[in-house]
DNA sequence: ACCCAGGGTCATA
DNA sequence: TATGACCATGGG
């Protein structure tokens, strides 16, 4: 993984996708919502389940918290895993609660706050940094599988390396740079939601030119290794 | 009738 | 430490 490679294709997408100002929500909390909801989910389903939720006046915490499971499962029911989900959605309302809300955890060192955020059941690596960069606009770069696919048929990595050294080889580059790293996740994702399937059936991709003689684009995306 | 989606946890060997 | 099972809806 090179920097300069690493410049070139994030500017190949910006000029393509955006801006993005991400992350699509109204305020810190909806971020955190939805970071949980779009757990191998798809955002369309998302977007009904946070409609529900703002139709029962029920986007903050003590209100989640205030559900019973079953009514709260009922109203994220589109997102899927709603039984999960709802469970998750209520630890981590708890969590944000005995924590003591927004400003307190604001004051946290982003080590430590990534740390409390892991400790919440349902809360894993990728959740826990969609919420650090886009509610607490911390400098954390996002692995997600659309970032694993693309840099994979790219050739700038493997694709199966573990979550923290994929994470920490794009931070190592691109420094505490908030903006350029919330622009980086979102247009990775849009691309990849838009042109970058999953299969290879696209041409359309504004990046494929760059693709060693279509090698990457044939390569399945990889499945992460479990950890170091 | 498939395949896929902005993961994470838990049990088991 | 490493697999596998499980969670579930909606759109293409």
């Amino acid at each position: 993984m090179n920097a300069q490679r690493l410049k070139q294709v994030f500017d190949r997408l910006s000029e393509h996708h955006g801006p993005l100002n991400w992350w699509p929500g109204e305020s810190g909390f909806e971020v955190m919502v939805g970071a949980i909801l779009t757990q191998n989910t798809a955002w369309s389903n998302v977007e009904q389940a946070i409609t529900h939720l703002k139709q029962a006046n029920a986007l903050a915490p003590e209100r989640i918290l205030a559900l019973s499971p079953e009514d709260l499962g009922a109203l994220i029911r589109p997102s899927g895993y709603f039984n999960v989900k709802a469970r998750r959605l209520q630890s981590f309302c708890q969590w944000y609660l005995d924590q003591g809300g927004q400003e307190i955890l604001s004051g946290w060192d982003t080590r430590v706050l990534r740390a409390r955020l892991l400790s919440v059941n349902g809360v894993g690596p990728e959740t826990a940094d969609d919420i650090l960069l886009y509610a607490f606009e911390r400098p954390v770069f996002v692995v997600d599988a659309y970032t694993r696919r693309l840099f994979s048929r790219l050739g700038m990595v493997q694709g199966d390396e573990p979550y923290e050294s994929l994470r920490a080889s794009v931070e190592a580059l691109i420094g505490e740079d908030v903006p350029m790293l919330n622009e980086l996740h979102a247009v990775i994702v849009i691309h990849g939601k838009e042109v970058c399937r999953p299969r290879p059936r696209c041409n359309a991709c504004v990046l494929l030119e760059e693709c060693p003689t279509g090698q990457g684009l044939n390569r399945f995306p990889p499945k992460p290794r479990r950890s170091s």
